[in-house]
DNA sequence: GCTGTCAGGCTGTATGACAGGTGTTACGAG
DNA sequence: CTCGTAACACCTGTCATACAGCCTGACAGC
C-alpha cells in the first residue's frame, strides 16, 4: 500500500477544455435553466478571448454531455435533464461487454423495487386510474407480445411515475424502455404463452398492491417480476456463455 | 385526444451530427475496445469526405458523451466505461433542482440495498477481509468526521465490489462518493456524535450479515442506513423548504 | 388579420496556414 | 554494442477569413 503523495500530474489544459468549464461556470454562476439561451459564439469569442472554433468545439463538447442544445441559426440552449444521457450510457456498457445486460437488469432489480415500494405509498387517485388502465389494456393484448411488451414498459413507467421521484422515472424510462429496444426484444419473443401469462398475474397482483398501499407487498411482487427477467435472460444461449456466475 | 396523424417534424441533420453516428458506427462495427485508436483526423476527412472543423466537432462530442479521450498529438482513443458521466449527470441534476438531492438519496437506496443483498450472497473470502478493513478503519475514525466519512464511502464501494456487478459499483461510486463530495458534505458535518455512533452500529451489524451471507438481513441494515440518511436530510433546514412530500 | 418579403444576426461549413506535441528512426558518441 | 540524441513524419491545437443557410422580427401589401 503506497501512502498519498502530493504530487499530481502535470496537466497542461486546452483552450478548448478551459473554455468548456469556462462556459459551465457561466451557466452556474448566471442561474441559467432548460430553455435558457447563452451568448452568441461571436461573444463568447470576445470575452473568452479565443477564436471561434475554440468555442464551438467547447459547445459541442457540452452538447454531448446533454448540457447544451444546439441548432442552426439560434443560440446554443440550456437542456433539460432527461434520460437521454442515461439510455446512451447504458447502450454504450452493453455494447462494449456482453455481461452487462446481466448486470444492467441487477440494477434495474433495485430501481424498480425501490420505485414500486415508493409507489405504494405515494400513489394518488390519478395514479391508479392510470395503473387500472394499464392493467386493462395489458389483459387485452395478452396475445400480441410486441404491444405487450410496449405497454409493459409504459406500465412500470406509470408506477415509477406514482413514486413521484423524477429519478427514478428516468432510470425506469432508460432501464425497462431503453434496454428491450436493443438487447431484450429477442429474448421477449422466445416467451412461451405460460410464461407471459405468469409475467401478466405478475402485473396485477403488483398493481393490486400498488393500489391497496402496502409497499411490503408491493417490493415482493416487483422483485419476483424483475427476477424471473433475469432467471430467463440466465437461461438464454445468447447470454449464459460469457456468464461466469 | 388527438389522433396520431402520419406527420413528422422535418429534420436536417447537420454534417457534424452525422458524422458523429458514422464515427460510432465505425467504432461498433470495427468493434473498437477501450484503448484503441481511431483514424487520424485527416483520415475521416478523407473518409467522410468533410471539412477537418466537422470532424473535430464529431469527435469533441463524443469525447463530451465519454466515448472518445482526445489528447495532443495522438489519436483518439477510446475511452473505458465509468462512473464519470454518471457524476455529471448527477451533478447536474442537483444543480438544477434542489429537491433532486433527496430523490437521488431514494435511488441510492434501492441501489444500494441491492448491492448489500448480491454482497451476501457473493463475497468472497477476499471481500470479507476488505470489508473487515474497512469496518476497523471505521472503528478507529469514530472522532473525525472527515475521515469517517471518507472510509464510509469506501467501505459501501467494497460492499459493491462484492457484489460482483461492475455497473453496481458504478452507480455507488457516483451516488455514495459523488454527491458526498458536492451536497452532503454539509449534513455531514451537522452529525452529532450519538448519530455517528448509530451510523457506526449499523455498518457494523450490515458487514456481519454480508459476512454472514445473509442477504435478507443485509437488505434490513442497508435500509435502515440509508433511510437514517434520508431522514436527517429531511429535517435539515436548508433542504426541506422545497420539499412538497 | 393574414401573408410575403427583407434585413440583421447567428450558426454551419470549407480552406489554408502555422505552432506545438508525440513517437519513431537513424545516426553518432562513448 | 549500447545509449542518448537529433531529425523527421504525423498528428492535434489554434487562428483568420469567407460564404452559405437558417431564424427572428419588422414592415409593407392584400
Amino acid at each position: 500500500m503506497q501512502t498519498t503523495v502530493p504530487i499530481e500530474k502535470l496537466v497542461k489544459k486546452t483552450l478548448v477544455e478551459q473554455a468548456v468549464e469556462q462556459v459551465q461556470g457561466y451557466i452556474l454562476v448566471q442561474k441559467l435553466k432548460p430553455g435558457d439561451v447563452l451568448p452568441s459564439e461571436m461573444r463568447f469569442t470576445e470575452i473568452l478571448g479565443v477564436s471561434r472554433p475554440v468555442v464551438r468545439e467547447a459547445l459541442r463538447t457540452l452538447a454531448g454531455r446533454g448540457v447544451l442544445t444546439i441548432a442552426n441559426g439560434r443560440n446554443a440552449m440550456v437542456s433539460p435533464v432527461s434520460a437521454t444521457m442515461l439510455i446512451q450510457f447504458f447502450e454504450r456498457a452493453t455494447q462494449l461487454n456482453g455481461v452487462a445486460v446481466l448486470e444492467l437488469l441487477e440494477v434495474r432489480l433495485g430501481i424498480e423495487v425501490q420505485s414500486a415500494m415508493l409507489a405504494a405509498s405515494r400513489r394518488t387517485t390519478t395514479d391508479v386510474a392510470a395503473l387500472r388502465t394499464s392493467i386493462e389494456q395489458l389483459t387485452q393484448s395478452r396475445d400480441d407480445i410486441a404491444s405487450y411488451s410496449k405497454l409493459d414498459a409504459e406500465l412500470h413507467l406509470r408506477i415509477a411515475a406514482a413514486s413521484k421521484n423524477e429519478m427514478l422515472q428516468y432510470f425506469v424510462e432508460s432501464l425497462s424502455g431503453g434496454l428491450q429496444m436493443t438487447s431484450l426484444v429477442g429474448l421477449q419473443h422466445r416467451r412461451t404463452r405460460a410464461e407471459l401469462d405468469e409475467v401478466h398475474t405478475d402485473h396485477c397482483l403488483l398493481v393490486d398492491a400498488i393500489v391497496t398501499g402496502d409497499s411490503d407487498i408491493a417490493r415482493m411482487h416487483m422483485e419476483r417480476h424483475v427476477n424471473s427477467a433475469i432467471q430467463a435472460m440466465r437461461r438464454d444461449p445468447e447470454y449464459n456463455n460469457e456468464n461466469v456466475l
